[in-house]
DNA sequence: AATTTAATGTTAGCAGTGTAAACATGATAG
DNA sequence: CTATCATGTTTACACTGCTAACATTAAATT
């Protein structure tokens, strides 16, 4: 016998978004499916989001912790060159392996990331871990380090926009080819 | 005293679907409303587009051919770095802006170009013209300056996804310096 | 413990959407 | 001149985001 109340419906909610967002694209993901597959009435999810694109910030909010924890190197053990092309390649895979739901976290459908704050945290936290990992292995000033980061996420950014688009490069990515070689 | 047939509806159509889609984002765009914009009934569109991603794809191609004259070089003068440089930045402050339009270009709103033969043509030829620019200033092999060219090209494109999203490098771009710089 | 209040759920309904089907008009090819 | 075909219209359906009014239950206050 089902009570009144799901309990622990907001979470749920997000569980779900994330998975047919990444299955389908957010553009397909509707309020109203969504609450259907919770099992619960068509407006229920308008107590937990005021409104489509603060459950998309959900989503991509949740995109930006996975994201990091793919891009993570322990903090305690010393960081070589190979460390920073792992992060690199981890962060190309998740881009590729994760194509929708990093459409949602780097494209329009949020609109300002500031309107969300923990959207914007995650977001935020994402490139601090990378800029500190990198300040680890580089001794150059902090802006200089900022840069280089900037430059290297940009990269990776890039290549999976690229990748995901044109086919130009084929698959010796995988093999390790090109500028990007381990 | 209109006449029944419009005449030139399907080029009004893109036109006005790239105006729309670049001011208010594509999935603001609405086929209804821009057949309203367009002093047609609603359905007329789908005489010229078969779905709206169809139309997605023609905007997307206008906006490949747009972002192919903004990043040209004269074939005939001698290239430089400088000119390198040149249309990177070009490149760059395409995708600043007009942030919704490159979204559709390189978001996930057209799910395979090769269904869209004119949208691949001019995709592709856009890679072409910075690959046959860059072939011009470097000496290496084919296979190199593939290489070099979707290395520059992630960069670029890289930055204009991340300048979007996240404030970290504040206004210092504008001003060339970092690994940007002129 | 009883009662008020706030959080969370439901139902009904509006305006807008993509798209299909049946029909109307007019340009063009025979 | 007529038949055909491209292009436009009307009508209709299932779906969407979202609001308002109401129901139920958990939590806070007395």
């Amino acid at each position: 016998m089902k009570s009144y109340h799901h309990g622990n419906l907001k979470q749920e909610l997000i569980d779900c978004a994330c998975r047919l967002c990444e299955r389908d694209g957010y553009t397909k993901l509707s309020i109203r499916s969504l609450a259907k597959e919770s099992g619960v009435s068509q407006t229920a999810p308008y107590r937990h989001f005021e409104t489509k694109e603060t459950l998309y910030a959900s989503v991509a909010t949740e995109g930006f912790k996975k994201l990091s924890i793919a891009c993570h190197i322990d903090a305690d053990k010393k960081i070589t060159k190979k460390h920073l092309v792992e992060i690199g390649c981890n962060y190309i895979e998740f881009g590729l392996k994760n194509a929708n739901t990093y459409d949602l976290m780097f494209g329009t459908a949020v609109g300002n990331f500031a309107e969300y704050p923990e959207l914007l945290e995650s977001a935020n936290s994402t490139y601090e871990n990378m800029r500190l990992s990198f300040s680890k292995l580089a001794s150059d000033s902090d802006e200089v380090i900022a840069f280089k980061c900037i430059t290297l996420w940009s990269m990776v950014h890039g290549l999976v926009g690229i990748l995901r688009k044109v086919q130009v490069v084929g698959d010796d990515f995988e093999e390790g080819v090109g500028p990007i070689s381990t």
